[in-house]
DNA sequence: CCTCTGTAGATTTTT
DNA sequence: TCTACAGAGG
C-alpha cells in the first residue's frame, strides 16, 4: 500500500486569514449559514440558481482558511469532470495556490479510482488495473455469451452490460446478488461472476467496479476504513440527489453518523433515476444522519419572478419532495409564453424566426437556447437553422473518447506500453487490415487462453510454429516488429511523437486517407488527440486520465444557439430559453410512464422544473398538434404539464400567426382535444413537401451532417449570411455528401446544384467547397 | 474481405 | 421512415 501524502511544511506554516475575510461578504443569511456550519451533518437544499456552487466553494474555502483542515483533509465528490474542475478553479480563485493541495477533490469515480489503486491487492488486482470502457466491457461480454452459447440477438451483450451495471449501482456482487435478478434464463448470476472472474485475469475493471471494489475494501478491512475516516475531517458531497445506492454506501462508510458531512442538492432535479440515481438518498437524509441541519437555500439569483412562479407551480405537482419555495427581488419580465402550433416544422419556424427576432435586438445567439427532451427533436431544428443560416451548436452527442479512431489509438498505445493487455490486441490486431482475420483471432485468444498468457506471448510462439497459414503468420511477424519497435521509440521520444509515429507507420492515418466520406473527420480527431496528449508529462500519465478525467470542451465559447437535451442543460443557464415539444409522449415521455410510472412521471416533472428554470429573462414553451414519429404522422395533445403551469405566471400567446387564435390554456387544450383534423384518417399535409431543401430524411440530414465539426458542443453552421456571394453559374463543387456537381442558380448564399449522381439539390454555400473545371 | 440484403428498434448519459 | 448491424454470398 502507498503511503498517504505527508503534509508539506509550507501548507502548515501557512497563516490562517483574519475571521471575517472578505470571502464571506455578500453572501445571504442561508447561504453563509450553509458555509459556517461545518460540523456535524449538513444537508443544503440548494434550489436552481441559489448559489449553490458558491456556497459549496466557499464552504471549502472556509473550512480551510479557519484552520480546521488542511487541504489533503477535505473530501469533495461531484459528479462530473466538469463541477469538480470548476470547484477546484473557484476555490484556487479564493484561496490561491494552496488549493493545490486538494488532492480528494473530484469525480465519485476518480476518487474511487484512487483508493483502488493503493488497495487494488485486497480485491485481486494490481495497482495498475486498466479501466475499460462500455466499448470493452461489451466485447468482453459478448464473448462470454457465445462461450456460454447464448443466442446474444435475444440476449444482447448490451443489456447484460447494463445489468450488470445496474447491479453495481446497487452495490451488489454476483455473491449477493438477489435471486430476483436474472438474464437469458436463470444464468444471470453466473454470468455476473464469470465477468468478474475474467476482469480480474485482465487485471482490468469496469466503472462501476471503482466503487463496488471501494465497499469491498472498506467493509471488509476495518483498519482501511479506519484510516480513510480519520483522514477525511470534512466530506462534501454535490448533486446529491443524484447519486445512487453504491455511491450512498460508499459515503457510509467513509464518514460516521456524527461526522462532518455536508451534502448539497435539489431533490427537485433529480433526473437521473434511469441510471440508478436514488432521490431517496436526499429524501431519506435526516433519518441517516440524525441530528442533520438543513439548509435551504431559497432566495434565486437567476430568474424572473414569473419564470420562478412557473417553475414552482408545476413541481408543486410532485408528491416525493422535501418542499422549498424559490423566490427572487426580480419584479421585472414578461410572463411565460407557451404556444401552440401546427406541427413540427411550424414549431421549428416559430421558434428560428423568433431567434432571429431576439438577434436584431441585441440578444447574442450563445444567450438563446433550445431545450429538447430527446434527441430526435433536434433534426427540426437544425433544419431551420441551417435554412436561414443561424449559427448553431449541438451540445452532447457522441464523446470524443468515445469515437471509434481515438480508441484504436489508445488501443496501439495500451498495447506499446503492456503487452498483456489482450482487449487492446484483439481491437487492433486487424485494424488496419493485415490479413488477420477472425478465426485467426479467435485461435490465438483460445491458446492464448489455455496456456494462461497474453495473446501477445501466444503469438510470439504461434509465429515459430507450424499453426496458422504462413500468411498470416509473416502478417503477425510484422506486427509483433512494429509494436516492440514502437515499444523501444517509447523510450527515445515525446509519448505524442510517438504516437504520430505510430499511427502513421501502422497504416492507420491511410487507412482513413482512403475513406472519402468520414477519414477527413477521423484524421482531424486524431490529430487533435495528438494535441491533448502533449498536455500530459507521459504515455501513463496520459492513459491513466484518458478514461476517467479528460473531456474536451470544444466548439465552447462560438456564438451559436445552444441546441441541447433537458438532461444536457442542468446546471447552466440562458437568458432566452425554448422549450419545444410539450406534447404527451413526448414529454412527458412515453416510455418513463410505461416503464415507472408514477416515479417516471414525478422525474419527467423535474426536468421539466430543470427546463424551465434554466432562463433567467425568458421561457418559451411550445406544442405541437401533429408531428411525424417515426416516419409516421401523428396527432398529439398537449402535455399535462402545460396545465399544471399556473396561469399567473403564463400567457397563451394567441397572435404567433402559426396557428388560429388561442385565447386561453385551456381553450387551446380544448382545441387540440376536439379538431376533427387530428384523427386517425390524417394524412401528411402536402404544402410541407418541398419547403426544406434536402430530400434526406435521416435524423441528421445529410446537409447538417457537412457542417459538423464533430465532438461536445459541435459547432456546426458558421454560414456568415453577410458575405456577398462569389458563386456564378457553371462553377463547378464538391459536396461531402453529394459529390460533385454543377451550380445551376444562386440565391442569396444558397446554391442549386446540380450534381452529377445526386441530381438537383439546393445547398448552403458553406457546405460545398469550389474545385477546379 | 468486401458488398449486399434483411431486420430490429428507434430516451435521457456520466464515469 | 430510417439506420445500424449482422449474416450471407461473391
Amino acid at each position: 500500500m502507498t503511503d498517504l501524502p505527508t503534509p508539506r511544511i509550507s501548507d502548515l506554516a501557512r497563516p490562517a486569514p483574519p475571521p471575517g475575510a472578505d470571502y464571506l461578504e455578500g453572501l445571504n443569511p442561508e447561504q453563509r449559514r450553509a458555509v459556517e456550519t461545518t460540523e456535524g451533518p449538513v444537508l443544503v437544499l440548494a434550489g436552481a440558481g441559489t448559489g449553490k456552487t458558491r456556497v459549496l466553494t466557499t464552504r471549502l474555502a472556509h473550512i480551510l482558511a479557519t484552520g480546521r483542515a488542511r487541504p489533503w483533509e477535505l473530501l469533495a465528490v461531484t459528479f462530473t469532470n466538469k463541477a469538480a474542475r470548476e470547484m477546484r478553479e473557484r476555490i484556487t480563485h479564493l484561496i490561491g495556490p494552496s488549493a493545490e493541495g486538494l488532492r480528494w477533490l473530484g469525480t465519485f469515480h476518480s476518487i474511487a479510482a484512487q483508493i483502488l489503486r493503493r488497495h487494488a491487492e485486497l480485491v485481486g488486482l494490481k495497482s495498475s488495473f486498466t479501466i475499460l470502457d462500455t466499448d470493452d466491457q461489451e466485447r468482453l461480454i459478448k464473448q462470454l455469451l457465445e462461450a456460454e452459447n447464448i443466442d446474444t440477438k435475444r440476449w444482447t451483450p448490451r443489456s447484460l452490460a447494463g445489468l450488470i451495471d445496474h447491479w453495481k449501482n446497487r452495490g451488489w456482487t454476483p455473491e449477493k446478488l438477489p435471486t430476483t435478478e436474472d438474464f437469458a434464463n436463470g444464468r444471470g448470476q453466473k454470468l455476473y461472476a464469470a465477468y468478474q472472474a475474467r476482469l480480474v485475469t485482465l487485471n482490468a475493471c469496469d466503472f462501476g467496479d471503482l466503487l463496488l471494489h471501494n465497499l469491498t475494501i472498506l467493509s471488509q478491512n476495518a483498519d482501511v476504513a479506519e484510516e480513510y475516516r480519520r483522514r477525511f475531517r470534512y466530506i462534501l458531497v454535490d448533486e446529491y440527489q443524484d447519486t445512487n445506492v453504491a455511491q450512498y454506501l460508499w459515503l457510509r462508510l467513509l464518514t460516521s453518523s456524527t461526522g462532518n458531512v455536508c451534502c448539497v442538492g435539489d431533490d427537485d432535479q433529480s433526473i437521473y433515476g434511469w441510471r440508478g440515481a436514488e432521490v431517496d438518498n436526499i429524501l431519506r437524509f435526516e433519518r441517516d444522519f440524525p441530528g442533520a441541519k438543513v439548509i435551504r437555500l431559497e432566495r434565486n439569483y437567476r430568474s424572473t419572478k414569473h419564470i420562478l412562479g412557473a417553475a414552482s407551480g408545476l413541481i408543486a405537482a410532485n408528491r416525493d419532495r422535501l418542499g422549498k419555495t424559490l423566490w427572487t427581488e426580480d419584479d421585472s419580465g414578461d410572463k411565460v409564453k407557451v404556444r401552440g402550433v401546427w406541427d413540427g416544422e411550424a414549431e421549428a419556424r416559430l421558434i428560428a424566426d423568433e431567434i432571429e427576432t431576439a438577434r436584431r435586438s441585441g440578444l447574442r445567439y450563445k444567450d438563446m437556447s433550445v431545450l429538447v427532451r430527446a434527441s430526435f427533436q433536434m433534426r427540426a431544428f437544425e433544419e431551420r437553422l441551417v435554412m436561414l443560416a443561424i449559427p448553431y451548436a449541438v451540445i452532447g452527442g457522441p464523446r470524443f473518447f468515445e469515437r471509434a479512431e481515438i480508441r484504436d489509438a489508445h488501443a496501439y498505445l495500451r498495447l506499446i506500453q503492456s503487452e498483456d493487455d489482450d482487449l487492446a490486441f484483439e481491437r487492433i490486431v486487424n485494424t488496419p487490415k493485415r490479413g488477420v482475420g477472425d478465426t485467426s483471432v479467435q485461435k490465438i485468444l483460445q491458446i492464448a487462453r489455455a496456456q494462461g498468457v497474453s495473446a501477445m506471448t501466444a503469438v510470439r510462439a504461434l509465429i515459430g510454429s507450424d499453426e496458422l497459414q504462413a500468411r498470416t503468420r509473416t502478417a503477425l511477424s510484422n506486427f509483433v516488429r512494429d509494436l516492440d519497435r514502437w515499444r523501444a521509440q517509447a523510450q527515445q521520444v515525446r509519448h505524442w511523437e510517438l504516437a504520430e509515429t505510430v499511427l502513421e507507420e501502422s497504416g492507420y492515418v491511410d487507412m482513413q486517407r482512403a475513406d472519402r466520406a468520414t477519414g477527413q473527420t477521423r484524421l482531424d480527431n486524431l490529430k487533435e488527440l495528438v494535441q491533448s496528449m502533449q498536455a500530459f508529462d507521459s504515455l501513463t500519465a496520459y492513459l491513466e486520465h484518458v478514461s476517467l478525467v479528460l473531456d474536451l470542451d470544444r466548439g465552447a465559447g462560438e456564438d451559436a444557439v445552444q441546441i441541447m437535451t433537458l438532461h444536457g442543460a442542468k446546471g447552466l443557464e440562458f437568458p432566452l430559453v425554448f422549450l419545444p415539444g410539450w406534447e404527451e409522449g413526448v414529454f412527458p415521455s412515453q416510455r418513463s410512464i410505461d416503464e415507472k410510472g408514477e416515479k417516471g412521471l414525478e422525474e419527467e416533472r423535474r426536468l421539466a422544473y430543470v427546463g424551465v428554470t434554466r432562463a433567467k429573462r425568458e421561457a418559451r414553451i411550445s406544442f405541437a398538434a401533429n408531428r411525424q414519429v417515426y416516419g409516421r404522422w401523428t396527432s398529439q395533445l398537449p402535455s399535462r404539464f402545460v396545465d399544471e403551469l399556473p396561469l399567473d405566471h403564463v400567457e397563451a400567446q394567441s397572435d404567433t400567426g402559426y396557428y388560429g387564435a388561442q385565447p386561453g390554456l385551456k381553450e387551446a387544450k380544448s382545441r387540440w382535444d376536439d379538431a376533427p383534423t387530428f384523427g386517425a384518417g390524417y394524412s401528411s399535409p402536402g404544402w410541407k413537401r418541398g419547403q426544406a431543401f434536402a430530400a434526406s430524411q435521416s435524423p441528421r440530414p445529410a446537409y447538417a451532417r457537412n457542417a459538423v465539426i464533430e465532438g461536445e458542443g459541435r459547432l456546426i453552421a458558421t454560414a456568415d449570411p453577410a458575405a456577398g456571394s462569389s458563386w456564378s453559374r457553371g462553377d463547378r463543387v464538391f459536396h461531402q455528401k453529394f459529390g460533385y456537381g454543377a451550380v445551376r442558380a444562386v440565391e442569396g448564399n444558397k446554391l442549386l446544384v446540380a450534381f452529377d449522381k445526386a441530381g438537383e439539390k439546393k445547398v448552403i454555400d458553406t457546405f460545398v467547397e469550389r474545385v477546379e473545371r
